[in-house]
DNA sequence: TCCCCATTGTAGCCGGTGCTACAGAGTCGC
DNA sequence: GCGACTCTGTAGCACCGGCTACAATGGGGA
C-alpha cells in the first residue's frame, strides 16, 4: 500500500518513509479502517527544537509518533524545568485529552527530525471503537510508560546523585538504546543540563557524579552518546 | 439487577456493597457481556494490611477496586521503601499485566477493608475486545494515573521538602480528599513514615517540614487526618 | 581562520537534609 | 492502671549537593 506520508518526507530527510500502518500499534487494524483513519489523520513533520504543542495551550491532537524523538518537558512555577519522558515512535503523545479537557500541562519537542500524525480525540476514539485491537494495543503501551514512570519516581526516592544518574542512564538505554560493541549506548545526545531536568538536580553536580561515573569505568562518552558498558541487561 | 458481591461482603463490614458494574469504568458495557464478565471474574475482600500480590510474585491477576483504597509500594535494592501510588474505587490494579510477561514489580496493600474482582489478562482483553468502550475507559482512566505520575515527578524534582511535602498532601487530597468546613481533608491516615516513602526523605525531616507547615496554618491535622485548609482548589 | 556561543570542568562556601539518639505522647490489650 | 508498642517531637553533628564564579574546551558559522 502506498503511503501518502511519503509525499510529505523532504528529500534529504534522516526520516524513514516507513507508514504510520507499520508502527506495531496498528496491527490488526483494519485496511478500510485504516484508510479512514488516514485521511482524519494530520501528518506532519516537525525539525528539530519546533514544539508538537506548549504547555498551557488548549488540548487539541493526540499524536501518533511515526519516526524521530520526542521529549516532554515542564517548566514549573518556580521556574525550574523539569524533563518528563522521552517517547519514541509508535508512542502516543498528547494522551492527556484522552482524560480531560482544558490545557496542556507539558511541552513536547522534537529532539530530532519527527514525524507524527495528529488526531482529533473525538476522531481517535471512534477509531478505537471501531477497532477494540487498537485500544488494547494502548492499554498495554500506557501500561508501559505507568512502569516506566514507576521507575523515575523510584530512581528520584532513592540514593545519591551518582547513582540516581547512573540509574537514569540505564533507564534510557534501555528503552532509547542500541546495543553496541562497548556496550548500550544511548542514541541521542544529551547534555549535562539535560540530565540535570532529568533528575531534578543542579548541573554542576551532574557533572561531578559523572566524572566519578566516567573515572570507575561505569559510563563511557564516545561520539558525543552516552555509552553503559558490560553485559548489561535491560532492567 | 442483584449483584452477587452481595454474598461476599461480611456483615460487619463497612464496605458498601455497590457492585462493580457500578463503576464509572463499566458504563455502557453491554448486560450479557457483564454477566459473562462477572462470571469468570473472582470477587475478594481484602482487610486491612492484606496484599493483593506482592514484588516479585508472577504476574496473575488485573484487579477492579470496588470499594476501599490500596497503597502501591515498592523495595528498592538498597532497602528503601518507596509509594508509588494509592488507588481508589474505579482504579485498576495490577495493569503492568498488559504490558508485560514476569513478576510484579510492586507490591499492592490494602489500606483498609477493600473489596475488588480479579480478572486474568486474557478475560480482560477479551472483555475489552467485546466493548471498545470499556477499553476507552481504562485509557482514559490511564491517562489520569501518568498525568497524576508526572506531577510526583515535578514534585519530587523541585523546591525544598517544607514545599515537596505540602505539595504531595495537596495532590492527595485532590485525588482521595473530601471537602470540609474547613478545608480539603485527606480521606485516610498518613504517618509521618508514610509520607517519608512518599517524598523520598527522612521520617524526622518529615516530622520538622511538618511542624513548619503546621504553624504556618498551611496544613491542618485533626482526627488524625491532613486537612489542607482555604478555598483551595484542586491542581 | 577566527569568533562566538554552548558545553564541560574546577573550586569554595554554606544551607538543607540525612542520620543517630533519645524523650514525650498516644493507643491498645490485659 | 500497667506495660508494650507505635508514632511524634527535639537536638546536634556531618555531609551531600545547591549555588556562584570563572576557566577551559569544542563545534559551527561568517
Amino acid at each position: 500500500m502506498k503511503c501518502s506520508c511519503d509525499d510529505l518526507v523532504p528529500r534529504d530527510s534522516p526520516v524513514s518513509s516507513a507508514c504510520v500502518k507499520d508502527l506495531t500499534i496498528f496491527d490488526g487494524v483494519d485496511d478500510d479502517d485504516f484508510e479512514r483513519f488516514r485521511g482524519i489523520g494530520v501528518r506532519r513533520v516537525f525539525r528539530h527544537g519546533e514544539t508538537l504543542f506548549v504547555q498551557g495551550g488548549p488540548i487539541g491532537e493526540i499524536f501518533v509518533i511515526k519516526a524521530g524523538r520526542i521529549r516532554l518537558s515542564k517548566v514549573l512555577e518556580d521556574g525550574t524545568e523539569i524533563t518528563l519522558d522521552f517517547r519514541k515512535p509508535g508512542d502516543l503523545v498528547g494522551e492527556e485529552a484522552f482524560s480531560r479537557p482544558g490545557n496542556y500541562p507539558l511541552t513536547a519537542w522534537a529532539m530530532e527530525e519527527t514525524m507524527t500524525c495528529g488526531f482529533r480525540v473525538s476522531d481517535f476514539n471512534r477509531l478505537i471503537l471501531d477497532n477494540p485491537d487498537l485500544g488494547l494495543k494502548l492499554i498495554g503501551n500506557m501500561s508501559q510508560r505507568i512502569l516506566s514512570l514507576n521507575s523515575r519516581l523510584e530512581n528520584a526516592a532513592s540514593g545519591n546523585l551518582e547513582d540516581r544518574v547512573f540509574r537514569i542512564l540505564s533507564a534510557i538505554a534501555s528503552e532509547h538504546g542500541r546495543k553496541t560493541s562497548k556496550g548500550y549506548s544511548i542514541t541521542f545526545p544529551l547534555t549535562h543540563e539535560e540530565l540535570s531536568y532529568l533528575v531534578g538536580a543542579h548541573r554542576v553536580s551532574i557533572t561531578r557524579a559523572l566524572k566519578r561515573l566516567r573515572s570507575t569505568g561505569k559510563v563511557i562518552k564516545e561520539d558525543n552518546r552516552f555509552i553503559l558498558p558490560g553485559d548489561w541487561t535491560a532492567e
